[in-house]
DNA sequence: ACGCGGTATACTGTACGCAGTCGACTGGAG
DNA sequence: CTCCAGTCGACTGCGTACAGTATACCGCGT
């Protein structure tokens, strides 16, 4: 018995700004004009996305929430920034999540989710073969994504939802290095799960994601994994 | 200024008070004082700690986050109202993150960390025979969060740690229920984490979940897994 | 009586301002 | 030159205030 259906219908409800900072500072980390480890300054914030404080604070504590930032009392947010070791262990809860995922979407297995994962294969592919990696890595999360959504476990994918987000930095280049070879894996798991064969589709979820995760151990530098923001730059009396 | 001799003295609040009403507010929630599915009005709360509506606020963001309450835009918090289909995926997504640290903690065992867990289970196992069900959930809280954080893997530790809050309402029966079995469980899992045995350690705690899991599906009513919040009060003008 | 629109009210969402605090810079002593 | 205390600026944390909105109540029409 589902209680959600009470608050089904709603019309459309102006969205509070701090969604929309929110997604907006969201943006800006995933696409680097915020660099980890950089301090994110609340009145900077504000001017930049052209509303007061309160919006950004409120935002900040939900990204805090999700692993984005890291909250640091009496000194303000900061883009989190990652290490080796927080990489390594993200990767491998991730193939935990996906692995059970891929086993119970194979037990709850659909013509439709399968035709949908298929298709969704079908563009990460072409997307690799013309070199459009970001089109590749974007292909390859909504393919995980839906993956674990098949899996019929709402938490189960909200976890991987949000694991796999904060694993998304280290992708680009894992997608660049293992190219076709991933592709080949995810229509050999889509056969699996349209087979209702679930150990064999989390055996081939398991040595994907491994293979992942030793590829991005293989290439990462001795340095972090990500280049943090450069010293800061306050006390900005050096003009002239 | 004197500023040296004041600060010694000062009553100084090292955290922000979001950090302390955040503690307060889940307090209430866990205790039962606020209701699953009641409204949270900012300025009853605000009231009710001696602050303002806004660290009440970063609160509620916070504890969003962790999914104790839910924010619905234009209506405020509320105290998150969990049905059955969800604990029954909580516990289901807890079994699996603790099956995979145990079998990591058996891979790295040490004597000082059975030494605890072995403490633990005495207490707990002491606190059963006594009644004490409030101490024995508590233990057992307290056991399968070393275990995990004996895996090593500080992710996986976080995210098992999350889990086991939100399904924390579910204990106390399963705990009347299940009683001394658990804790024999228990004890053949440090078992075996001693003995280094990582797949047995992994196949008790995986059995151990799943037996608690089906306890508490067995349990359960065709109600609510918890008593939601009465109809709401609002135009209280009947006071006077 | 029952439905329906209007109104009042409480609540949320946001803006603004002030005090406390943290860190960086500066000047002086060893 | 190095180290330390003092000072200053900038930022966070929080309180207050106001505008917008959702919901409950109420009178009107049917």
């Amino acid at each position: 018995m589902l209680r959600t259906e009470l608050s089904a219908q709603r019309i459309a409800r102006p969205v509070p700004l701090r969604e929309s900072v929110f997604e907006a500072i969201l943006e800006l980390i995933i696409t680097g004009s915020l660099r980890p480890g950089q301090h994110l300054v609340e009145s900077e914030l504000a001017d930049l996305l052209g509303v007061s404080r309160q919006p950004v604070r409120e935002a900040l504590q939900l990204l805090s929430g999700e692993g984005w930032v890291d909250l640091r009392p009496g000194q303000g947010a900061f883009v989190h920034l990652p290490t080796h070791e927080e990489a390594d262990q993200l990767l491998a809860v991730r193939g935990l999540l996906e692995t059970e995922s891929a086993r119970l979407a194979a037990l709850n297995t659909t013509p439709e989710g399968t035709a949908r994962l298929r298709d969704i294969c079908a563009r990460g592919a072409a997307a690799n073969e013309s070199g459009d990696i970001d089109g590749a890595v974007a292909a390859n999360a909504e393919l995980h994504a839906y993956v674990t959504e098949m899996s019929g476990n709402k938490v189960l994918a909200e976890l991987a939802a949000q694991v796999s987000r904060r694993v998304r930095w280290y992708y680009t280049p894992v997608a660049r290095h293992r190219g076709a070879k991933s592709w080949e894996e995810h229509a050999a798991l889509i056969d699996a799960i349209e087979a209702g064969d679930s150990p064999r589709a989390a055996e081939i979820m398991r040595e994907h994601t491994e293979h992942t995760r030793r590829s991005y151990l293989e290439q990462r530098t001795d340095e972090a994994p990500v280049e943090p923001a450069p010293a800061r730059r306050r006390r900005t009396r050096s003009a002239t």
